[in-house]
DNA sequence: CGCATATTTGATAGATTTCAATTTATGTGG
DNA sequence: CCACATAAATTGAAATCTATCAAATATGCG
């Protein structure tokens, strides 16, 4: 249970509260000086086990975790994708006896940080508690999004949506990635749209055929951002930061 | 822009708050004395306009509210509904820019309360802003729950869940309601459950030839308990309080 | 009674899944 | 660096499910 002696495990957290909410130079500190214990995962592996009760939140500091929820049936729907930087289960804090599960897609450090220092913070700090908040409600609004494609979105817009989507996570806001490695397999690709992956890879297929887009080998290659953009209907203004 | 001079307008929010969280006799007080002012609505209204930034946030007195997003062509899909005591948009408070919409699906009563109120009773009440945020993390286990049956769930499975849920949500948490009045149309349901409203109907149909339950004139029979929730893939256990 | 809204039904088209191979990458030990 | 074993991607054909379109019935309300 190291302490972060080395502040700068938890610097990216900090980066992305700091993005949506204010906190002050001793507020800073204290997320700063969070304890955090590391740990590695390998692509495919469950990060604690679905039901749990959960006595830490996991920070994503390289790789790529899916948030996931399955039915009776073990079919398995992705929720969320949790790039590095973002806390994957902050919510945990409040609701230990949460019930969905992580995934590490990549190979993927974490950095677990103890539920107890978290709500501690929050209860000394009123910005720190309304910050957090905002994460959960920042999740709100982008579930509600994925649970609009999901309802309502055909194939084709969900595929295009996700790769938009992550296309603008891994790059800038104004300038979305057209080129970038998305460690995403296939099979985990129909998880997070709620397709087969036959269905996944076909859909893929005819993106390709019609220059719009290349997944291959977890590689993506954007060829027609507007076109893409268009049929994942993909709105980046109202992308929620 | 009245007061809530009668305390009991808050009363059925302060009692769900409860029913998560711990709050001293202060904080609850607190939470009652909250200023709110009721408007009503007509089914099929929608509570403010999409894209607004909202003031204050929307809690359910009487009726039914539905949580809403929709696409560039329109189609709308239902991400949560809200039972009378339920605040609709709680989230809102740190998310003004939220962007999902509110219905009125039945005739409904709802007391609006400032943001800055409910902002200002977090920033002073440790105890109440984890609440706050537990309420928001609850929303994130429902939505992710939906998500899953939106993106693995067959259409029976999505129209079962649904009145499995809404029987429960009803009813007590031991023993959900059997018959009662759900005032969604067949077009809403439609909307709830990611499908037509043809298909909605047809389903609703084998479900009743089959003697699951009955779903005639927004009144809801359920023959068949232990059937239904086989169905809609319901864990009563499971389920989020 | 009569319009407006909601439900129901039929027929058909279209999208997605399922099942079953086959081919293409990736990783590992020799 | 090659050969084999495993995982991932790709393809075809057929079955299912769901949407679409169009019409007929039923219900609520003034």
């Amino acid at each position: 249970m190291a302490r972060s002696d080395d502040v700068s495990s938890l610097k990216p957290f900090l980066e992305r509260l700091l993005s949506r909410s204010k906190l002050s130079p001793v507020e800073c500190e204290a997320i700063l000086g969070l304890p955090a214990h590391e740990r590695i995962f390998e692509p495919h592996r469950d990060i604690g086990r679905l039901g749990d009760n959960r006595s830490h939140s996991s920070l994503v500091l390289k790789g790529l975790v899916g948030r996931f929820m399955q039915n009776s049936r073990g079919d398995r729907q992705l929720t969320a994708l949790h790039l590095a930087g973002e806390m994957a289960d902050l919510d945990g804090v409040v609701r230990p006896d949460i019930m969905y599960g992580l995934e590490a897609l990549a190979t993927t450090t974490i950095a677990q940080v103890p539920h107890q220092a978290l709500r501690a913070l929050a209860q000394k700090h009123s910005a720190i508690a309304e910050a957090f908040w905002r994460e959960s409600a920042s999740d709100v609004i982008n579930l509600s999004r994925w649970a609009l494609h999901l309802g309502r979105g055909a194939a084709r817009t969900r595929v295009a949506n996700l790769l938009c989507e992550m296309a603008v996570r891994m790059g800038s806001v104004d300038a979305p990635e057209l080129e970038f490695s998305l460690p995403l397999t296939q099979d985990q690709l129909s998880d997070a749209t709620g397709l087969t992956a036959v269905h996944v890879n076909r859909t893929l297929k005819s993106l390709r055929e019609e220059g719009i887009v290349t997944y291959r080998l977890r590689e993506v290659r954007i060829s027609n951002w507007e076109a893409l953009a268009v049929e994942g209907e993909f709105n980046l203004s109202e992308f929620n930061r």
